[in-house]
DNA sequence: AATGAAAGGCGCGACAC
DNA sequence: GTGTCGCGCCTTTCATT
């Protein structure tokens, strides 16, 4: 099954805020309540929308600086893999961790209030998993962040 | 005004599901409906929760593949910055931007559904400011993608 | 002064049409 | 897909310590 305009407007609309009551939501796309509420039940049912949170203010709980950190390792294995896959999962203060291709095995993204605090945050994460090589580096300004994902026509339930 | 541990379970909940009662939460930091409610309307309004938002799967909306891109000027001016951050404010497959310090200026996350898309979108990115140096790194696997930042003791309201 | 208990407004979630 | 109804949650007020 696909997903219409209609969807797709309930999805920009819901990823923005998620607060906007049922009544409102339908107005902006131009169908009655229970239709729309319909939509919405199908996108969670069939995991599109995957959740739904509150967003914090990064400084003002304290971790206002975000440090990107570049890991490379020398064992390739899957108990590796596993191993640090635990570990970044137990640290709170690395968000997000991807798999890379190229030069850096893994990029970390990793919020902290300051450096001395990264290096408590960096000293956890190599007593937990040994790594070959790690690369830190700071960012100094948060131009954009956006949990809102582009919904485009290719998309599909 | 500080932020107590009630607070701050407040908030880690929150941050998981946005979804549940406000009863459901009272019962689990020991509070009552009022209190927690009222609790939650401080931090609302201190600014500390800053959004309420429907987080949608990736892969479902055709955008499964992540691209980092780290990005050097020649042009260190505030014209060009503002050019820049209106730029990339536009693009919705653009959704994280970081001023870095060290070697690259700028380091984006940007999410396409394949190498051809993220091609259109390294297009229209060159084509709507200029760039010195564009280095693209593409991600083979999200292993941790969170949006619920670390609570600690140092936070401040 | 901040919490705990109770009452009203209102949005969510199922029915027929 | 549209309109209607009932239930349950959010929100407010009052009494309490």
């Amino acid at each position: 099954m696909g997903m219409d305009l209609i969807d797709r407007k309930l999805l920009e609309l819901l990823q923005s805020d998620a607060t906007m009551p049922v009544a409102e939501l339908a107005q902006k796309v131009n169908l009655s309540q229970t239709p729309c509420w319909k939509r919405v039940q199908r996108l969670k049912e069939a995991g599109v929308i995957r959740a739904q949170v509150a967003l914090c203010d990064p400084r003002k709980l304290g971790v206002g600086t975000t440090v990107f950190v570049a890991v490379r390792t020398n064992q390739h294995t899957e108990e590796w893999a596993q191993m640090f896959t635990r570990a970044v999962q137990a640290i709170p203060e690395v968000v997000e961790v991807y798999r890379m291709s190229g030069e850096t095995d893994y990029l970390l993204r990793v919020v902290v209030s300051d450096i001395d605090d990264y290096d408590r945050v960096y000293k956890l994460l190599i007593h937990a998993v040994p790594l070959y090589d790690v690369s830190s580096s700071f960012a100094m300004e948060q131009i954009k962040y956006s949990t809102a994902l582009p919904v485009r026509e290719t998309a599909i339930t």
